[in-house]
DNA sequence: ACAAAAAATCGAGATTTATCGATGTATTTA
DNA sequence: TAAATACATCGATAAATCTCGATTTTTTGT
């Protein structure tokens, strides 16, 4: 994944905090209800709550940060979990010694 | 300042461009005219022969580069020169692993 | 098989960013 | 002091991003 669609993804204030919010699920969003814990992260709703934003935007959000791996999906039934790729993270600010 | 605007200013493929350019001066740019090393950087309308853009777009580019810090302007004369803020390109760089 | 729930996708309007040419401001040189 | 040069700023248009409501798709209960 190139740099700069990454960096584009993270030039927005919302898909930073969903992406920081990410860090401590069991901190920022409520219990979960359908799972028995925050292994595969937070279902859309509660991310979507907590933005205020519209159900389509924070789709669109977790879409694009899904697309550029810096998220990873899971579907539950009828529910889709996004938890943080922490791989990707890492690789991306390391490579920022090189691009910057 | 602020992580974001920040990162605002790096979501930009040419900014991004610049601001690696400005790492090597003396292998991305021709050699300096009118002062008699790249200590303080480049001139504007050498970056600006580079990008191929126009001068004020390119002006305008180095001043939002200058004012979150990342870049460190000079004035000799009718010349500005630019180079690269490294102290902030590094805390920009050491405060990813906070934010993110 | 059907209705309901969650999420994804679509289409559109509002806002922001990119980019230009024209103009203004310093500074130098004739 | 006038003309020229380098850069900054202004105003405007084009392109991209944000954001929404509506629709579609996926999955589950009934």
């Amino acid at each position: 994944m190139s740099f700069l669609e990454i960096n584009k993804v993270l030039s927005n204030k919302v898909r930073i905090d969903i992406l920081h919010w990410l860090k401590k699920p069991e901190k920022n969003f409520p219990p979960q209800v359908n799972v028995p814990d925050f292994k595969d992260g937070v279902c859309v709703c509660h991310i979507q709550d907590k933005t205020g934003l519209s159900q389509s935007t924070i789709s669109h959000y977790l879409t694009m940060m899904h697309k550029v791996n810096l998220l990873i999906a899971t579907r539950h039934g009828k529910w889709t979990y996004y938890k943080r790729n922490e791989n990707e993270i890492l690789n991306y600010i390391n490579s920022l010694k090189n691009e910057l």
